[in-house]
Order: structure tokens, then sequence, then C-alpha cells
RNA sequence: GGGCCCGUGGUCUAGCUGGUUAUGACGUCGCCUUGACAUGGCGGAGGUCCUGAGUUCGAAUCUCAGCGGGCCCA
């Protein structure tokens, strides 16, 4: 059996990576004798660029699916795409030169597909060069019929059970791209306004938006307010233009805050839309849908926002009005694609009615990890203050299947039957019930987390030839679309299905550079994954992954943590490679006929120790700490066995005894076994190298060890420590002494109860002797530690100074004492005693004439001869 | 302005259902080429556990306040 000297991962991914079958990580439909597990996997945006954020979140789901797989559940890790939005269009329309007005909608619609097709393909390979075990049989692609059509019922069916309808109602609109938006779609960006103070009549306001001076329709002041509030209930007329408006009294207005007067237009900010709901005020638009002043602005229609302003404030203050401007910090509200700032209009919008109990409730019965994020979710659910808009004025999206009469006007939805469909290119299958048959299409098209918003339904099976099987079992995602993504299927799934959508929710953090700040393009401080695979290999970015933190924390990329990955790999391939260069004539058979409890104590120890590691690992995959997991075993790796264990039973290995040989084959062959079995979920390609020398198939296909409790003692794990100490004592001696690690001794002289020496003989290449009776030094007291478990709670308020009385005393007397069964300290002037439990005496060796050193090894005497 | 999270050697991080000697990694310094590995081994130095107050016999850990940072939102 050749195992290279070096683990090239260059040679090693690329080749398991055309070897793999796909197909052992599909999902099996007609299997219900396992237990599902059903990943609720994001589609991501096809930006044709899958970054480290995303890699992040891929590591994940692909630990948790390949984990679940060995540990024999049916898993579904599904890899789907959310085609529309608007990025997709702009880019379109850039890299064919043209806007989409241009060309007619279906051809730009062509276009967008074409594109995005192209991304999902260059994605699709940075995926598989990580290493993701994907169901690609499962694949979804929103913008294809198969799955908009499930967009479009689920439309249908929310709308038929009352939960869509169709109103007007201020929305975020963004003048630029000509489309209502979402809250979550809005920006925020701190910029410098003036803040204009004006007469208004008989009063005084202050205002940062002077070009909405046509859209007032009322005046606000604090009831509290004395120097105002006599004014409530009159009016006041708008400078400028004439009108009357009222004067309100409402007590969110904040005296302090310019002259304490504040004007209400429709609309200028989310507070005008509230107070305009509350005190049931009429709407005067003065903006129009690309941003430009309607006719009510006067002489100022026509003009844009930025022109009007202007042009106002001039007249303002020709005509006196003005008497003050101050400049003021404000955060303005922008369109998170274009950064245009956005205005609210009044427009005839679909809505999504938000059922924030349902939503809480169900939030309630899932599992968030961690614990906290679900408060996100709870708080931004209280603030929610209109219902979900979903009407979007664009192209490339799943287009709402509606459509309006021409003759009466009444609104058509589609019957679940007739889609899925474009109601800009196919009409209606029945009349009106006018009896006309002309109609209009409903041009307006849905929000594109429509679409991702029943993924979990999507996956699993709902709509199709199967079942549905919801609750999925995992839904992983970034804590920065909880208020989102997560909030919407919630709300969808339970209101389509009545149930959950999911058992467990897996948040994690956001990637930062180097620098300490999210990776952005302005920043500079991207990294890609590719870059990472060229340079080291996927196995080290998974690594990184892993271990950057746990999850729900933002993770830094950093280099050297890379590096310390590729390092591991470097370490473990070299453990592998001594460990097969000793079995090459050992199998599983050989294995087979060892009775474990005939393996010495050393061997004991690291299989104990092993299934320790299975233990807490299994533990901390179940939780999904993937950090602790990795982190664990690769402490066992290097240290237990690598430092230790290995150095410990070369003699054995390369000696002459044929049976103390065989005892350590068996132990190394269990151990690179389940090694390579717990790497599995992490490294998937090296683990797959190591598999393939030892069994038949894929480790992949392989099943998650089991714990072997009988193998877990604690005896030999004591036993074991102490052979390692005391190996390790020796090894110290040397290098202190300047000698060769590998230089003989004369003689070791072990003082304890160890039978079996043979291993520290031949790691520290010296005869070791077993000592009987008493060694002819001494064990000389020279520290008392307080054992504060035991003092504290017995003594309360008494402890402190029974600690310090302890310390001062003279070690030695505290040792006698503790030999004769009790302690005496006295404590003011009560005398207090001790059970011998209370103290831990470290005592040094003293070798009393001898020409020799004396180790203490936790308590066993360890004599040197030179 | 609100909510959530975080503040531990130079850097990053574990511990945080309270118990005296605070974990690991990277870096740094010294020693060692030993028959898997120098991408290695052994050892050392380096910490007001953000600050202050409180609870307690005892606080990195619990409580409160403050300071600083991050994220989400207004």
């Amino acid at each position: 059996m050749t195992v290279p000297k070096e683990y090239d991962p260059h040679e090693i991914e690329p080749r398991w990576r055309r070897a793999w079958d796909m197909s052992m990580y599909h999902f099996d439909w007609e299997d219900n004798s396992k237990p599902q597990y059903i990943i609720d996997t994001p589609p991501p945006y096809p930006t044709g660029n899958f970054h480290i954020g995303n890699s992040l979140n891929w590591c994940y789901i692909d630990f948790v699916a390949r984990y679940k797989r060995m540990q024999d559940f049916n898993v579904m890790f599904p890899q789907g795409w959310d085609c529309h939005g608007l990025p997709t269009e702009v880019k379109v329309e850039e890299t064919h030169g043209i806007t989409k007005n241009q060309v007619p909608r279906a051809e730009f619609r062509r276009m967008c597909e074409e594109l995005t097709a192209k991304n999902i393909v260059k994605m699709r390979d940075t995926m598989m060069g990580l290493g993701f075990s994907v169901d690609w049989s499962n694949e979804f692609v929103t913008m294809e019929p198969a799955y908009y059509v499930k967009t479009q019922k689920s439309f249908v069916k929310m709308h038929d059970m009352g939960r869509i309808y169709q109103e007007d109602h201020p929305v975020n609109w963004c003048p630029r791209c000509e489309t209502a938006i979402a809250f979550a779609e809005v920006e925020y960006d701190a910029r410098e306004t003036q803040l204009n103070f004006l007469h208004f009549d008989k009063l005084e306001i202050a205002t940062t938006r002077p070009e909405l001076l046509a859209a007032c329709v009322a005046v606000a002041i604090n009831p509290e307010d004395e120097r105002y509030n006599k004014y409530i209930q009159e009016t006041v007329k708008v400078p400028l233009f004439g009108h009357e408006v009222p004067v309100i009294g409402d007590k969110d207005v904040d005296p302090s805050f310019g002259t304490g007067v504040v004007m209400i237009c429709t609309f200028g900010d989310k507070q005008d839309v509230r107070w305009w709901v509350e005190h049931n005020l009429p709407l005067r638009k003065a903006l129009d849908k690309n941003g430009y002043m309607t006719e009510i602005a006067g002489k100022y229609e026509g003009m844009s926002i930025s022109e009007c302003k202007k042009s106002i404030i001039e007249d303002l203050k020709t005509e006196g009005y003005i008497y003050d401007q101050k400049p003021l910090d404000q955060n303005v509200g922008m369109c998170w694609r274009c950064k245009t700032p956005i205005e609210i209009l009044s427009e005839r919008q679909w809505f999504v009615k938000i059922n924030a109990d349902e939503v809480l409730k169900t939030a309630d019965e899932i599992k968030w990890l961690p614990e906290h994020m679900k408060i996100r979710l709870q708080n931004w659910t209280g603030t929610m203050e209109w219902d979900w808009c979903i009407s979007r004025q664009r192209i490339f999206a799943t287009p709402i299947p509606v459509w309006y009469c021409k003759d009466c006007g009444k609104v058509m939805v589609a019957k679940e039957e007739w889609l899925p469909l474009d109601p800009t290119k196919d009409m209606p299958k029945a009349a009106c019930e006018c009896g006309s048959t002309e109609f209009e299409g409903e041009k307006d098209v849905l929000d594109t987390w429509m679409d991702s918003s029943i993924t979990p339904l999507h996956a699993s099976g709902w709509l199709s030839k199967h079942d549905t099987r919801l609750p999925t079992q995992l839904r992983p995602q970034g804590h920065d679309i909880i208020r989102t993504w997560a909030f919407y299927t919630i709300l969808r799934s339970k209101a389509l299905t009545g149930i959950r959508p999911w058992d467990s929710i897996l948040i994690n953090g956001m990637v930062l550079g180097e620098d300490g700040h999210k990776m952005s393009k302005s920043l500079g401080n991207i990294i890609s994954p590719e870059e990472v695979i060229e340079q080291y290999s996927a196995d080290a970015f998974r690594q990184w992954a892993a271990l950057g933190g746990s999850p729900g924390s933002d993770v830094m990329f950093r280099w050297k943590d890379v590096v310390a990955a590729s390092r591991f790999l470097h370490k473990m391939w070299s453990i592998y490679r001594f460990s097969m260069s000793h079995l090459g004539d050992y199998s599983s058979r050989d294995a087979k006929k060892i009775n474990t409890d005939d393996l010495p104590v050393i061997d004991r120890w690291l299989l104990s120790k092993l299934n320790k590691l299975v233990r807490s690992m299994t533990l901390s995959m179940d939780g999904y700490q993937f950090d602790e997991a990795f982190k664990s075993i690769r402490g066992f790796a290097w240290e237990t066995l690598a430092d230790n264990y290995l150095e410990l039973v070369k003699s054995r290995l390369y000696g002459e005894n044929k049976n103390d040989r065989r005892t350590a084959q068996y132990t190394l062959y269990v151990t690179i076994d389940i090694l390579s079995r717990l790497l599995a979920p992490f490294i998937p390609f090296f683990a797959e190298e190591m598999y393939s020398r030892l069994g038949t198939g894929s480790v992949h296909t392989q099943s998650w060890p089991d714990v072997n409790e009988a193998l877990i003692n604690e005896d030999a794990e004591h036993v074991g420590e102490l052979i390692k100490d005391i190996t390790g004592n020796v090894r110290r001696y040397k290098s202190d002494n300047g000698m060769a690690l590998n230089a003989p001794l004369k003689k070791i002289e072990i003082y304890g109860k160890l039978s079996d020496v043979r291993d520290i003989a031949g790691a520290t290449n010296s005869p070791v002797e077993i000592m009987e009776g008493e060694p002819d030094f001494e064990h000389v007291p020279v520290k008392v530690k307080p054992n504060m478990g035991i003092i504290g709670p017995k003594f309360r308020n008494k402890a402190g100074a029974i600690i310090n009385s302890l310390i001062a005393e003279n070690p030695k007397r505290i040792a006698e004492q503790a030999e004769e069964g009790s302690i005496v300290v006295i404590v003011g002037d009560e005398k207090i005693k001790l059970g011998p439990e209370s103290v831990q005496i470290e005592r040094e060796v003293i070798s009393a004439g001898r020409t020799v050193d004396v180790l203490d090894v936790d308590g066993t005497a360890v004599v040197i001869v030179r």
C-alpha cells in the first residue's frame, strides 16, 4: 500500500470530484423507513459569484447534511436559485445597452433568463469545488414555470382565503426604478440637509421638505406645548399655496425639535403616514411616480423634486416666509439598489395581510439556533406598521395572475388550473361577471420574496406528485434576512398549509474581512472561495468555516486560519501515512480476532479517549456546534494520537515481538478508520482519500461511528495518562539537560503501581524498572492548596479566614495532620476541624543522598539514573 | 433614537448553570533534524478577563450603571 509522502490537494480534490457519483446524495422519495431530514436551503441570487458568505453558510449545511446521512437519515440538501429581481434587469440593460421599455416584455425577460442561466452555471462550479453534497436531483429555479406556477398558485390560494388584497395605500417608492419597494429594500444613509424655519400663517414651523408644501394637509403640535396648544382646532393658511389646513394636537410631536410645530404632508416620511391614518386626513399627491411635481403644485408642476425644492425656497425667501435655515444631520431612506432617496406615495398595490400573532406563535414552535436570534424576529414583527406590499413595477419576476375587465373594471383572478400564465400574454378562460371577454392583463409582478418564501413547501413536495412532508427539518440562513426571508416564510407556510415550515432554524453570521469589516466591494476586502481553493484547498477552506466561530457569530476571514487548516491536513496525512505503513499486513479480519481486554494499557487509554471523542463529537454535531466538534477531533489527532500515542507505540511497531505489534496495529487500524468517518463531514476529499485504502465504497456512504461504551474506561485512562506523563517528563528532562531525545539513560526507576512499562522503555530508549517498597527519598510538602469547593459552602463567611490560616501554616504540619485524619486551624479564637479532603498538598521529591535525579509525576516518583 | 450581540496575553478565541493555577490557535523567544511529519517536536515569556459599583466566604462568570465595538432597524 503506497501512500505518497506529500498530501497534494490539487491532485486529490479534483480526482474525487470527478470520481464521485453524486447520486449517493439523492433524497429517496420512496423510502419511508428512514427518518427524513429535509434542508430548506437558501436559494442564492444568481449573480454569477458564489461568494464567501454563501460559502460559509453552505459549509454549515454540508456539515449537517453529511453528518445526518451517516446517521442514516434520508437527507435532502436541495439547491435552489432565486432568479427574479432588479439587479439582473439592470445588468441586462447595461450589457445590451438598452432600457427595459425599449424591447418587448417577453424579449426582455428572455435576456434576463439567459444571463441568469449563465450565472447559475458559474456558481454551481464553485459549489462543486467546495465539495458540497448537494442533491442535484432536487434543484429548483424560481424563474422556471415548474417553480413559479407554485408562486402563482400560492397567490391565488391566499387571495381566495382573503389574505391577499389590493388597495390604495402609501408605499415606499423609488422614483428612479419606478417601482414600489418593501421596507426590507430600504437602506439608510446619513446625509446633511437644511432645516428651514418658516412663518406659517400665525405659527412658525420647521421643515426639511419645503417642496412638499403643496401636499401639506395639516400642522401638528404637542398638546402639552403651552406656546401653541391654544391653536388646536383652528386652521392655518399654507404659504405660497394658500389652502387652509387644520392644526391638530398629537403627543408624538417633539416640542424641542425645530419650532415645535410640524407640517404633515402626504407623504414626507413614515411619521406622516401614521398621523395621516390616525387623524383621518385627506390625501394631496404632489409627486407622481417618476418623482415630478403634479398639477396641485401649481407653477411648480413638472419640476423634479430637487428643482422644485430650490425654486420654492427662493420664492419663500422672496416673499419673506423663511426666517432661518440650519443644517441638520438626517438619515435618508434610499433604494437599496440605485441609492435614490425613496418617496412615500399612495398607489394601488397588492398586499399580503400580516398576521403577527400567527407568526409569533409559529416562531415559538421552531428551535432557534442561537436562541437569541428569535428576538430579532419578534422585535421586527412587533414593529410592522403596514402589510407586506408584494406588487412591483418590474418585468423579470413572477407575473401576478390577474386581469381587469375592460368594460366594468372588475378584477379577475386566475383559477389555479389555468396556471402558470402571464396575464400580459394570456387571457382568462372565462368571461367577466358582466359578460365581457375583454381584459387588460396586470402588468405588475410579484416581489421576489413571494417566490422564495415558499422554498420549504417546494422542497417538501407541496403541489407535486409526492406527499407534502412538512415541516422540513432545518432552515439555514443568515441573520441579515431574518426580518424578510424567515418572517415571510413562516407567514406563508402557516397561511398555505397550517404547518410550521421547519423544526429548527440555524442562523449563520456574516463574513468579515481581515480588517474586521464586512466584506464589500467598496472596501476592497473581498476574498473569493476560488482563491482559497487555488492557494490551499477546499478542505482547508471548510476547516476555516468550521472553526471560525460558533454558528451565529460573525466570522472573520483570515488567511492564517487557512494556513493552519492546511497544516492540519499535512499533519493528518503524516499520521495516516505512518499508520498505513504499519498496516500493510493488517485487515479487518485481524481486527475481529482481538480481545480488547488483552490490549496494553496505553492502547486502552487511546481507545477510551477515542470513544469519548465520538461521544462528544456526536453531541456537538447534534447541537450544530461545528467549531466545538472539529476542534475536538483536531486536538485528538494531533496531541493524543500523534504526539503521545504514536511515540509510545513505535517500539512495539518496529520491534520483534509479533503479538506486541499486533496490538498496536489493531489500535491504529480502529483509530484511523473512525477518524476517517469523523472527518468526513468536514473535509470530504481528505477523508475519502484516507478511507480509500481502508474500506470499500465511499466514506460518505458509511455510517457515523457508534460510541463503544465498553471501551470507555477511567482506570485505563488514569494509568495511560501516567505513562504519557512519565514519558513526557523524561523527554523534558533530557531536553533540560541538553541530551538528545533518543539518548539512552542507564536506568529509569518508577515507584508506582504500573505493571506494564514496555512502552515507556521504548519511547525513552532506556531500561525501566518498577520499584517495590519505600523509596529512599522524601516527599516534602511544599504547598497547601485549600479546596474551595468544600471549604466555601461549608464555612461560608469563615472560609476566607480559614484559607488564610491554612496558607500561613507550615505545609509540613498540615500534611502530617491530614495523614492523621483531620486538620485543625485556628481562626480568631476558634478551633476549626477540617477533613483531609479540604486540602490538596503539593510535594517535592528530594533524593536522599543518592546521585540521581528524581522526577515527581503526579505523585509517582521517577528516578533517573544517568 | 430602539433592539440584539460582543468586549479575555500582540492578534483571534474557549470558559461565562460562580470555586482559587483562565483554554486553544497565530505570533514571539529558546532548545532539538528522534527511524510519519521542520507545514515537525519540546519548553519559555506574555493577561488590570473594558471600567466602576453591587450580590457573595469567593466574580472572567450573576445584577446594575458607564465606556467601546459590531449587526439589525427607526
